[in-house]
DNA sequence: TCTTTGGCTGCGATCGATTGCAATCATCCC
DNA sequence: GGGATGATTGCAATCGATCGCAGCCAAAGA
């Protein structure tokens, strides 16, 4: 392993004190020293390609300058867009980004959440919004900064950054009541997140608005392509009425949904209209072209990222939600209904 | 902030000294200490709520127990298998995970490196492989662990985990020739990258044993779907004769090559087939369904990562190159050429 | 009974940086 | 000329855990 150059050999190369050293070199102390000795040292420094210890002085200091984000499951493609959003807003600013999976499991949760608490992490971003959350409130209490991203956590009052849900979901029952639809289905996500209940609230209230629109809900087992077939495939077997269009949960969840119509027998949008949620990447490559709720995920990713470093700079948490506009795409999978 | 509990908090609370605890507490040194003391320890140190602080072990072992990936970007599906792989491998061992995105760009592949650097990374997944690598040699040089993920470099001997490129597109060949066609055509990644220059000498190779098969290749500016649209465009656009089936570099550029296509007129597979390579997340759903050589990104993950931790335990870097198989998975955009 | 052995635990230095406090020195003002 | 002022810089404590070394004690051996 190679030997770093350590703060004491700069000040011996520099004929200075290293505490002279260290505050030639932080940005915050560099006034204290005399320009020219801080040149001297800076010469020295870099003659030596010295790098400080982040452990050493985040021993000192208590600030490790990385924020832990928590996400369910990154290979879900709307992750990817948002830790993009974080990390471009974090980088410029000295911070680094340490990622942990959950899979969605909350025991795998209390394990990342401890693994980044040991690793010091000064904030956290939270994108696995489970409805009920000791685990955050315990956080809370102990006055550790964090954001929850996308979904929130009822009785937890970090801050919340998400996209519009009711006004994504109103966009969609729009539209396809707009196209002569009648009879509307919602495969909802599970109830234990939050925007799951958002979203069907905003289905049932969006369809009340309509007179004579047939509507109801669904819930799926998880927000996945294999829950979203499965939840379609019963709807199907009883052989009884299907809707004409279908508002999914979800990207991953219409996907699934689009499976089980395709074996089915049915196709899409002729016999049966889809709408996703999210616009996750390459929605629009997939058959049908997923008309969808754009969400922009990166934004929100960079905004929950600006709220935490202001969380952790100011030192006290402000109970506030931010909401970021979404618009829907209107693609290939969804038309006027057949008439039948 | 809440002040953590210290280790000497815990050596009070149990009665001894704070060394004891340290050593009841790691599993390495545990056998040194007597058993109903460390049970004692243990308890006082769960009554706390103790977690160890990781910068100050961290100042003392030198070692952070993280290790750095750095991928080109993130938003290329195939990337969140592979870090899903490494982190599975990682997280059972105590170790985590420091994502860092370079966008491609060499400053910022610098910039990432040496920002993971300082928070003393015990070493690197490198998958970004550029041909030509300083920074790289240079690692090597100062004996820092490092492992290349899918794309190497040359004169760089740090271990390398790949996919079998050459078998993979020597399958999409001879798959393509047994459909009947006759005329293939390449769209190969940038030179620049190690996997783009396998791939398109694998492919002149397998088309070279069938005699009378037609093949070019041409090359994209970079490895995504924008790319790949342009560069189809302007074969497209010569007016001049297309190939009737088409390897892509991966599989961005087959989605390109399937807009550009769509937007001249032409249909997959009916006028021309189009095989692309990696099978990333949802290749199954898009428009064809993508015939695609699937590469085990997560055990590409895993293998590196237990590459990593092996040199970075051993101490040593051993040149080896760990080969996982790859196999074609045919799906809707492939099929016999019409004749014309 | 005295020494040896070995298991267990305590002591204190140490890792590399930051920072409150004190010391130094030149300049300034009356 | 003497004390005040302010700009720099040095000193040494400190953060929290690890680990070499030494000490203690009981059991074993002579």
């Amino acid at each position: 392993m190679s030997k770093r150059a350590t703060i004491a050999e700069v000040a011996d190369l520099a004929g200075v004190h290293k505490a002279t050293v260290s505050r030639a070199l932080n940005p915050g102390t560099a006034h204290y020293v005399n320009a020219a000795t801080a040149k001297k040292v800076q010469r020295a420094a870099k003659q030596l390609g010295y790098i400080p210890n982040i452990m050493a002085r985040g021993l000192r200091t208590s600030l490790s300058m990385t924020i832990g984000v928590i996400v369910p499951d990154l290979e879900n493609p709307i992750f990817p867009p948002i830790m993009r959003g974080i990390e471009n807003y974090l980088s410029p600013r000295g911070y680094t980004a340490l990622l942990a999976n959950t899979d969605g499991r909350e025991s795998l949760e209390r394990a990342a959440f401890d693994s980044l608490l040991q690793r010091r992490v000064d904030g956290f971003v939270m994108a696995t919004g489970l409805t009920e959350h000791p685990l955050l409130a315990d956080a809370y209490a102990r006055g550790i900064p964090a954001v929850m991203l996308n979904r929130g956590a009822v009785g937890v009052p970090y801050p919340l950054v998400t996209g519009a849900d009711g006004a994504g979901i109103s966009a969609a029952v729009n539209h396809l009541v707009g196209l002569g639809h009648r009879d509307l289905l919602h495969v909802a996500g599970p109830g234990n997140f939050t925007t799951s209940l958002a979203r069907s609230d905003a289905f049932t209230a969006a369809c009340a608005t309509h007179r004579s629109v047939k509507h109801r809900v669904v819930t799926a087992q998880a927000l996945s392509v294999a829950a979203g077939e499965s939840t379609m495939d019963t709807i199907l077997a009883n052989g009884q009425a299907y809707p004409t269009a279908i508002v999914a949960g979800n990207d991953l969840l219409a996907i699934g949904i689009l499976h089980s119509l395709r074996e089915h027998g049915l196709d899409c949008p002729r016999d049966v209209s889809v709408i996703g949620f999210n616009d996750m990447p390459f929605a629009e490559d997939i058959q049908p072209p997923l008309t969808t709720v754009h969400v922009p995920h990166r934004e929100l990713g960079a905004e929950a990222a600006r709220l935490l470093l202001n969380a952790i700079q100011e030192g006290k948490q402000e109970p506030l939600t931010v909401t970021l506009p979404v618009s829907l795409i209107v693609r290939g999978s969804t038309a006027k209904p057949k008439s039948r």
